[in-house]
DNA sequence: CTGTTAGCGCTTTCAT
DNA sequence: ATGAAAGCGCTAACAG
C-alpha cells in the first residue's frame, strides 16, 4: 500500500474488465436527447447512475437506421453490462435479439408486448389522453382538436398514439362524435404550429386543442396568437409532459414523472445486475393534470 | 469469413482495447447538463462523435467535489482516449494533472491561461457583455442593471464574470458611472427572479436589465410581470445564449454558437487523436446580438 | 503470405 | 497466509 502511493499506481480498468468479464458500463439509447422531456428522463438516469460504479455511454438516435444499428450492436460485443432504452420501441424482430443479448435491458417510457422478457417503466398514456379530454369536456368543450405525433413513425414512438387513443375513448364515452378533420399529425413545435393553423382556420374551428407534448402546445399557442385568438377565452390549449416551458408559459398540461422514470429504470437495472434472477418488472408511473392558464370553458 | 457469419462471431471489444491500448472511448465532463444551453453544446458533441468509432461516456457535474473527482480519475486508468470539458474551469493545480494525463483534452466554452497545453474552443464573453451593454446604451438607457452568476463559484464558471466585465467596460466607455446596487448575483431562473425583484424595487430602478443567460432573463421577465411593469416600455431585458425559449418568448438575446462549440471540440479532439503532434489550438467562436421584442428606448 | 506465439494487465485459482 | 501461474480474447510481431 505504501508503494502503491509512492508509485501513484492506478489499476488499469480495461484489464480489469477483460479479466472479470464485467465492463462496468451501461448504455442508454435515447431519441433526440435535446428534447426537454427526454433530457429530463436522461437526467434521472445520469444522476442515479453517478452514485454507482458504472459508466454511462450514450447513444443518441435521430435516424431510424441508427436505431436498428444500436439494437444490433450495443448488447453484443460484451461492451456493456446492461442497457436502458428510452421511448423507442423495438420491433418484433428486435425483441428476441435484445432479450437474448445476455445483458439486462430496461425499457423506459415504453410498454411492449414482450412482457416478461424486459423490465419496463411505462406511463399509461391512454389514461393520460383520456384524462385531458375528459377535463376539456367537463369544461364544456365539444369541438376538441388534437395535434399528435404521426402514429406510424420510423422510431416506434407509441406515446402519442396512445394519448390519441385516450382522446377518442373520452369522446366516445361522452357521446361526442369523432371528427377526423380535428385530428392533425406533426412533430415538434414548428410543425404543430402549421397543424394548429389548419385546425383553427376550419369552417367550424375547435374551441380546444390537445397537444401531445408541451413543445407542440407552444406551436399551437403561437398559431393562435398569429390568428388573433385569445387564450383561453377563444381557445383552450392543453399540453403534455410539464417541462419547464409549461410552467413559464402558464400552460395547462399533463405532468408525467420524467425524472423518476429514468431514476427507476436505473434502479431496476442495478438490481438485476446484482441479482440476475430478478423477475422482469412492469411498472406504470402515475400522471397528473396540472391546470394553469390556458384552459377555460368555451365562450 | 464464411465461418464468421455461420457462428455469428463478434470480436470482443474489451479484449481489443486491452490489446491495442486504445479504449475507443471519449469522456465528456459537463455541469448541469439539463440546462438548455449545455444540452445544446452536448448535442454538438454527441452528433459529431456518432459519426466516429468512439463511444461517449458522460460525466455530469452538479457538486464541486464531483468536479475534482472527475479531473483526477477520468484521464487516468487508461479508460478513455480523450476528454472534453464543457464550461468548467480546472484550477491551477488541476491543469498540470490534466495536461500530463497523457490523453488529449479539449476545453469548450472556457479559456484558461494554460494556453499551449490544452485545446480550447471559447467565446469572447467580455466582448459579448460589452456588445449587449453598448446596445442598451445606444437605445438611450443609462440605468442598466445586471443579473449575473456569482463570480466566485465552486465550479469555476467564468462566462458570467466575463460578461459582467464587458458590461462595466461598456459603461465606463460611455461615461456612465458603475452602480454596485445595479449588480445582482444569482443562479438560474428562480433566483434571478428574486434578484430582479430587488433591482426593480430600488428607489431609482433600472430601465434595462442584462441577464447572463436566457433562463435568468426569464426570471427577470417574471419579476417584471409580477410588479406590473410592461416589457419593453417600462423595462428592457436582454438575455444570453439564444436557446429556444428566447425565440418562443421573443427575448432579445446574445446568440452564441452552442451546437458548433461541441462539434468543433470533437473535431479538434479527433484530429489530435489521429495526429498526436497537433499543436494545441485556441479558437474563439463568434457571437451575435439577436434583437426581438424585449428591448426598446426608455420611456 | 499463412500460422504460431508472446503479451496487453489484471483476477482467480491453485500450490506452497 | 503468501506466491506462482493460468487465462480472459484479442493484436502484432515473428518465424516458417
Amino acid at each position: 500500500m505504501q508503494v502503491v502511493k509512492e508509485l501513484d499506481y492506478v489499476p488499469n480498468l480495461v484489464a480489469q474488465r477483460l479479466s472479470t468479464g464485467r465492463t462496468l458500463t451501461i448504455a442508454v439509447i435515447v431519441p433526440f436527447f435535446t428534447t426537454p422531456s427526454v433530457t429530463e428522463r436522461l437526467s434521472g438516469v445520469v444522476r442515479t447512475l453517478a452514485k454507482s460504479e458504472y459508466d454511462l455511454v450514450i447513444h443518441n438516435i435521430e435516424e431510424p437506421e441508427q436505431r436498428t444499428d444500436c439494437f444490433r450492436t450495443i448488447p453484443r460485443q460484451e461492451r456493456v453490462d446492461g442497457a436502458l432504452i428510452i421511448s423507442i420501441s423495438p420491433t418484433d424482430e428486435e425483441v428476441p435479439l435484445l432479450a437474448e443479448a445476455g445483458v439486462p435491458i430496461v425499457l423506459i417510457d415504453m410498454h411492449h408486448p414482450a412482457l416478461g422478457m424486459l423490465h419496463q417503466v411505462a406511463v399509461d398514456d391512454i389514461a393520460g389522453g383520456k384524462l385531458v379530454t375528459d377535463y376539456l369536456i367537463k369544461l364544456g368543450h365539444t369541438k376538441i382538436g388534437i395535434v399528435s405525433d404521426p402514429i406510424d413513425n420510423p422510431f416506434g414512438f407509441t406515446a402519442s398514439r396512445d394519448r390519441a387513443f385516450g382522446y377518442r375513448w373520452a369522446l366516445e364515452a361522452a357521446g361526442i362524435p369523432y371528427r377526423p378533420e380535428y385530428y392533425e399529425n406533426s412533430y415538434g413545435r414548428q410543425e404543430a404550429r402549421e397543424s394548429a393553423r389548419k385546425l383553427l382556420t376550419l369552417p367550424e374551428r375547435p374551441t380546444a386543442i390537445f397537444a401531445s407534448s408541451d413543445m407542440q402546445a407552444v406551436g399551437v399557442l403561437e398559431a393562435a396568437r398569429q390568428l388573433g385568438l385569445r387564450i383561453p377565452q377563444d381557445l383552450s390549449v392543453v399540453g403534455y409532459d410539464d417541462v419547464e416551458i409549461a410552467d413559464i408559459l402558464g400552460l395547462t398540461t399533463m405532468r408525467q414523472m420524467l425524472y423518476e422514470s429514468g431514476q427507476r429504470g436505473v434502479e431496476l437495472l442495478l438490481e438485476t445486475l446484482e441479482n440476475p434472477e430478478t423477475e422482469p418488472v412492469y411498472e406504470v408511473l402515475p400522471t397528473e393534470l396540472v391546470i394553469r392558464n390556458t384552459t377555460a370553458p368555451p365562450s
